[in-house]
DNA sequence: ACTCGGCATTAACCTGCGTCAATATGCCAG
DNA sequence: CTGGCATATTGACGCAGGTTAATGCCGAGT
């Protein structure tokens, strides 16, 4: 059984992982809102300086203080948190174009811990910049405002996968929700995607052991749904593999922003 | 076995669930930084016209649209999304000051419900007069979204419970939380509060059934630890209550808003 | 007074998933 | 080339918690 990396198994678009958007946030809240030149230019002052870290590193470490968010302009990282006996749960997965450290590091002491999983680029932003960002850009504050609703609704997807979700229907649902996301990140083909996390990691993802992750992927397989080989993720049956996990992905999409009053509605 | 409302058992204080607070939302959000007349004007404004709803009501209905949040001013409610196969997940309970319909009504069509648990006072705002605030109280705006850091940390904390937590600690840790949102309400006595919740609810909280949180509900009554009754949860050994569930009450109190910088840094 | 419907409680039984352990595989450091 | 480490894979076994169903209590409606 060949172990290669496959690039074009069946002339599948498998865009590469560092395709390198410049200013990722930007990108993500113009999907909000159409935006100024002043504000998109603020929005690209965001993303310096960038600092390149290793794959597996502490960005955020839980009990420490911060008083910065980051960024993730490259790479993927995990938020999670480590339970004294040791147990550990991921919180989300951060994608390119992410704004990290929140909730986290709005806190006396951060409250959930954050890693890299692959090589990644980080900007960081200072509660001061952030605060001036509500001052004198409110445009652009509303739309990282409901932009931080998609991720609550996220929050709120996984609650429903870890209470209510066979392991199964987690795996199925958790394989759909990044497909979707990489595809808006420019980082997944119609079908598949690079996926660069361990089987364990997916394990603490969905609140599940590693042998029973690994029972799940191989039951996807013998059911012609969708194969993980080498962290390519290839999904053969989108309709099945949706119903399955009984995905929506309206909750990935907000609304566009309503238009923003320039005067006073009090 | 008596089964009457049992007002001062020991000597317990338990407030009244109708401890009207007038401006909850003020109240909440002063706790964060201190605020100008104008700014506490314009929230008390927020508080009006209010709707009285009684026990039991959709609020929110998942697929329909919605233009408005609202503020809950008295009264629990639930927040919750329901599966084709008619089980329910609830994704966090509101208490009075909780704003509600975020992240629901941001989306084409609401992507969770919202129901009262017993009878509420909410006050609608409208898109439009959030979107003023981001423009003329950007102070207002950033408490709003510090407040929201609160939100997003509990449902990590949820999170953490459904995924990696035993039946027996997460009804432990769910007391414990409700305990301290309930006393900064003033809704909670030191050690006890009226829980207006059925047992079932509390399994779909928890991502359990209804008998096994029963069983858990004993043991724990067994072991000396709490004991619910007709609603009323009292917690007889707060500490080991809180190192069986690893409870840690961090997450519940975000920092106090950094200095907000009046000129500009960009 | 009688019934009905909601809720708490408990028991009997079953299964999905965790735990533990053994084996395999590729990768990196020396 | 070699040993060590991380990860994937698989099996055996046990248990936490789900499911179903029966019982009982209470409050509301008639």
């Amino acid at each position: 059984m060949t172990r290669l990396a496959m690039p074009q198994k069946t002339g599948l678009c498998v865009s590469s992982t560092t395709s390198t958007r410049a200013f990722p946030l930007l990108e993500r809240l113009q999907t909000y809102m159409p935006m100024t030149d002043d504000e998109a230019e603020f929005l690209r002052g965001l993303h310096e300086p960038r600092r390149k870290l290793p794959r597996r590193r502490e960005i955020i470490v839980a009990g420490h203080r911060y008083d910065t968010l980051f960024i993730l302009c490259e790479g993927f990282v995990s938020r999670y948190k480590v339970l004294p006996d040791g147990k550990r749960q991921v919180l989300n997965l951060g994608l390119p174009g992410d704004l990290m450290g929140f909730p986290s590091c709005l806190f006396q002491v951060a409250v959930n811990s954050v890693s890299s999983l692959t090589e990644v680029v980080v900007a960081p932003i200072s509660f001061a910049k952030l605060f001036g960002m509500f001052t004198h850009f409110p445009r652009l504050a509303a739309a990282l405002f409901w932009s931080s609703a998609c991720e609550s609704a996220m929050d709120g997807e996984h609650l429903v996968d870890l209470g209510r979700r066979s392991a199964y229907e987690r795996l199925a649902h958790l394989i759909l929700e990044l497909l979707v996301r990489l595809r808006a990140a420019g980082l997944a083909g119609d079908l598949s995607y690079m996926l660069p996390l361990t089987q364990e990691l997916i394990a603490d993802v969905l609140g599940l052991s590693g042998p029973h992750i690994n029972r799940m992927i191989r039951c996807l397989r013998e059911e012609g749904l969708v194969t993980i080989e080498d962290h390519l993720v290839v999904v053969h049956d989108l309709a099945s593999l949706s119903s399955l996990a009984g995905f929506e992905e309206g909750y990935l999409i907000p609304r566009p922003m309503p238009a923003f009053p320039s005067d006073a509605i009090v």
